[in-house]
RNA sequence: CGGGAUGUAGCGCAGCCUGGUAGCGCACCUGCUUCGGGAGCAGGGGGCCGGAGGUUCAAAUCCUCUCAUCCCGACCA
């Protein structure tokens, strides 16, 4: 391709609304362009990296067996009734009517429409398992759009889902999917982790989400120093404390704490530390109930552990009003002492002797608090976020926990029968007797790959693309293409590259050299060859690679034959791939 | 949805407080000179100042409403 034929408007000046860098980088280099919030373009340079990544994912899920089609992005109302999530699913699922007023909705995720194709058409366990997997657009109607690709409301997703017969072997078809995204994702160039994950309100038994590692992640992970143990903090277990609680050695006693509301303000104010302090948090569950939560002071609430623990979907912090009725006192002197709604404490509360907590009368704390004698609870649970310095929640394991920060590009779920018992897909088995089919989902963010990659590729000049995922492989920019020898040199190679299957942009706009350079980093392909007067002279070319910018002087009739060996050993690092062994983690 | 902020040329911004004929840099077009890390000079085009209503002789500027966008929280690839 020729960039004077070609339509890459870079920017100069980063856009003001641009975040995250991989968000500006996109913008500046002229792979994206907004067209409503979360809502992007794909231009030409945009749209090539999104393909190569698809392409990759294409190839892997292809090897594991499964098998691409499409199915469409408007979807009957109906479908969504069988289901269920027609009401369940909220204001992100984006609904229309047609013109004969019946419902749609745009398809944020496909399982509905799967099993439907799937119910209908597969009848016996002879043709199982089955997976099949969809490269579409999808919308999600998110609350806060953000950061570019990383959250839109469209994106393109790829989205695959395994049929079984049975539970065993749907694990099986996980194991697969484990194993096709850690090719994938290598094969990206990426430095992730596989995580284990919670499973959300999708449902489903258990889950791995695939983070790519970088400061600007949403989700927080952890990760074991010692064995491979890694999870999304949301689901991060932690063990039962260990030892024996302290005797208690102090009495029960009220003191004034006027105006100390927070754990820091208290320990501040009576010169202890938050670890000696407890917390209680005052929370409603969406089916009305009222709980008190108790934690060690420092501690932060993990709401999806409560939620589990208290079979419910969503929990809420009370209002300020509910808080004075609960505890007769206003926001901030909360107190497991004569609280009357049932109290759930972190295990590790068990563990604390002597503690401060809130007196449930304002302006005042009690010290020497003590559970059991002072206090009851309904029950202890593992209801904290796991933090850095934890112990390894396995078993045999005597590793500390790291903490991180990723972005997830992709996600596998053991779904079970969900989805087929709703909507009845079963096959006929051996026996000939009807079987309900066992699903898996596994999904990929295309758009959000890219963007990862960026995130962890880039300079303060620009992107660095992985060669796998690069717009183009090789950049040639003519440093003045108006002096015949340099065009001539710099055309020669341009077709020979391209004849010999290595994808090349040719930099022959009269623009100065300077603009030329910084479009270059911006755009960051991985390697780029400088014609220019002063090489010609010597013979060479200067070929040089993005990452590192070493630059190499390299005799034009070999630069040929180098560069086609470099691009294919740059394919080649990233291309190893893990034999299809069908790992057997969960 | 709660909290915060911003809308002026393709991009980055000034002007607004204290109403008076819309400006700067980059980009774009023409010409000349330049040409190894975002050139110089000269000339030029481009704006319903997010939208609607109001106050006023007069509104980018003041008031009201609205829409959009961005950031922080709960959702997710």
């Amino acid at each position: 391709m020729r960039l004077s034929q070609y339509l890459m408007p870079t920017l100069k000046e980063t856009p003001a609304d641009a975040e995250i860098v991989s968000h500006q980088l996109m913008l500046r280099s002229g792979m994206i362009r907004k067209v409503a919030a979360g809502i992007y373009t794909y231009m030409p340079l945009g749209l090539r990296s999104v393909r190569k990544v698809e392409q990759i994912v294409r190839e892997e899920m292809d090897r594991a067996g499964c098998l691409e089609m499409l199915m469409p992005m408007v979807i009957p109302a109906e479908l969504w009734e069988e289901s269920g999530r027609w009401d369940q699913y909220g204001r992100e699922l984006l609904r229309l009517r047609d013109r004969k007023d019946a419902q749609f909705c745009l398809g944020p995720t496909h399982e509905e429409v799967i099993t439907d194709v799937v119910r209908n058409t597969v009848k016996s366990y002879r043709q199982l398992p089955l997976n099949l997997y969809q490269i579409q657009g999808k919308f999600r109607d998110e609350i806060r759009p953000r950061f570019g690709l990383m959250r839109g409301r469209e994106f393109i997703m790829k989205d695959a889902y395994s049929f079984d017969l049975d539970s065993d072997q749907a694990d099986i078809s996980y194991a697969k999917m484990y194993d096709a995204y850690q090719n994938i994702f290598r094969r990206c160039g990426l430095n992730f982790r596989a995580v284990e994950a919670d499973t959300g309100n999708i449902g489903g038994s258990f889950s791995h989400e695939f983070m790519v590692l970088a400061d600007s992640g949403e989700d927080a992970i952890v990760s074991c120093d010692a064995c491979d143990y890694a999870a999304n903090v949301e689901k991060a277990q932690l063990r039962q404390p260990e030892g024996r609680c302290p005797m208690p050695e102090l009495e029960l006693e009220k003191v004034e704490t006027p105006g100390q509301k927070t754990v820091a303000e208290v320990a501040e104010f009576l010169c202890i530390q938050p670890q000696q302090m407890l917390k209680t948090l005052l929370f409603e569950t969406d089916a009305g109930a009222q709980v008190a939560v108790v934690l060690r002071g420092d501690r932060e609430l993990n709401e999806i552990k409560l939620c589990r623990k208290l079979g419910c979907n969503e929990v809420q912090l009370v209002d300020e009003a509910t808080v004075e009725v609960l505890s007769g006192a206003p926001c901030g002197f909360a107190g497991p002492i004569g609280l009357s709604c049932p109290i759930f404490a972190d295990n590790e509360v068990a563990m604390m002797a002597d503690c401060v907590a809130g007196a449930n009368v304002v302006d005042t704390h009690y010290r020497g608090v003590n559970y059991g004698r002072d206090f009851a609870v309904s029950e202890f649970a593992d209801l904290r976020q796991a933090e850095a310095g934890d112990r390894c929640p396995r078993f045999e394991c005597t590793g500390t926990l790291q903490s991180w920060r990723g972005i997830e590009v992709g996600h596998v779920f053991k779904l079970g029968t969900t989805y087929s018992e709703a909507l009845g897909a079963t096959v006929l088995n051996a026996e000939g007797k009807d079987e309900t089919l066992v699903m898996g989902c596994y999904g990929i963010g295309i758009g959000r790959s890219v963007a990862a990659a960026i995130e962890q590729n880039h300079d303060a000049n620009g992107i660095i693309f992985p060669m796998p995922i690069a717009p183009f492989q090789v950049l040639i920019t003519l440093l003045n293409p108006k002096e015949a020898q340099v065009a001539e040199a710099g055309e020669t190679l341009y077709r020979q590259l391209q004849d010999n299957g290595i994808e090349v942009l040719l930099d022959d706009r009269d623009e100065r050299p300077g603009s030329k350079f910084k479009d270059a980093d911006l755009v960051g392909i991985p390697l780029r060859v400088t014609v220019g007067a002063r090489g010609l002279k010597e013979g060479v070319f200067e070929i040089s690679w993005r990452s590192s910018g070493e630059k190499m002087m390299v005799p034009m009739d070999e630069a040929l034959q180098w560069l086609v060996g470099q691009v294919g050993e740059a394919m080649q690092k990233f291309t190893q791939v893990t034999p299809s062994t069908q790992s057997t983690r969960k």
